[in-house]
DNA sequence: ATAAAAAAGTGTTATAAAGTGCGTTAAAAG
DNA sequence: CTTTTAACGCACTTTATAACACTTTTTTAT
């Protein structure tokens, strides 16, 4: 599951998957999908069910004391919303107000949709484009230095 | 799967590769192709199911969080469109708008296609002959400080 | 507290655009 | 001269999106 794409959002917040991505869902059997806030960027991540599981028990069960791990605990955790979702259907999903905020898609009727293999991410277009030129956003967060806990992770 | 072709795009922005090249996909069994962005010039990568598999794998396992590779795993990853492909057929594959925009080919009916054994790459004339005479293009990354992490990958 | 109104969410349909498949012609190779 | 390959054109299929209708939830006013 890779790819850019550009896509739309309905007036009620709505995109739909792009039909190629049908398949993988259908053979990764899974019927729901959890949007969240990234960490780093004004973006939200797209994790399939089972992979949300993994991140999620991983990541809850860290120690909450150290503000970093706290941080992402909240970030992550706390901004999750979890959609039923039908590979066999129109593969709809709805953003929620918060979300379309956090990542600057509110006026929007157009995001796009990036396929990272087991995660997919949603940019506002001028902030990806950004990004990808090379500029960068005011909103980043960098030199995050790392605890040991969760070096070995990959959200 | 080595040297140089001048072949055609058609309109809706097809290519077929060389039929000198069925031989080599027969016997390694390939039926998936996947295009994606070049990280360092404004060319496009194309790669066997087999060995795309192997790098997404890799790459995708790295720390997000270390902006070198979340770049690179935007770049590669996020850009990255997987075929469907015949060997036995045309070996005919569609190039997004957004990869002939990066490799500078919009306006194109025609690309290079250099193999370069276990992969292609995708060039507009112009920016293929400049290179090879020695002139550098204007949209080049050169100096990447490179995270341990992928010293040893070769994409 | 209840009813009415507004907003939010869900589902369906129609239409244009994008993508796919395949036959035909032209060019190149043997 | 025959065979293979590349390029083009057309028809068909699939997909994306906007528009509309309906249901449910939330808000507001009495």
């Amino acid at each position: 599951m890779f790819g850019f794409n550009n896509i739309s959002i309905d007036k009620k917040s709505r995109f739909s998957f792009p039909a190629k991505y049908r398949d993988a869902f259908i053979n990764s059997n899974e019927n729901q999908i959890v949007i969240t806030k990234d960490p780093q960027y004004p973006a939200l991540k797209v994790y399939l069910g089972s992979e949300w599981d993994q991140i999620s028990t991983k990541l809850s069960s860290l120690q909450g004391l150290d503000p970093i791990v706290r941080n992402l605990q909240w970030t992550i955790l706390g901004n999750a919303s979890v959609c039923d979702f039908e590979p066999t259907g129109r593969m709809q999903v709805l953003i929620s107000a918060d979300l379309k905020k956090y990542a600057q898609i509110e006026e929007a009727n157009r995001i796009c949709l990036i396929g990272m293999g087991n995660k997919f991410e949603i940019w506002n277009q001028e902030n990806w484009e950004q990004r990808q030129t090379g500029g960068s956003l005011a909103t980043e967060i960098l030199d995050i230095v790392l605890p040991e806990s969760i070096k070995d992770m990959s959200f």
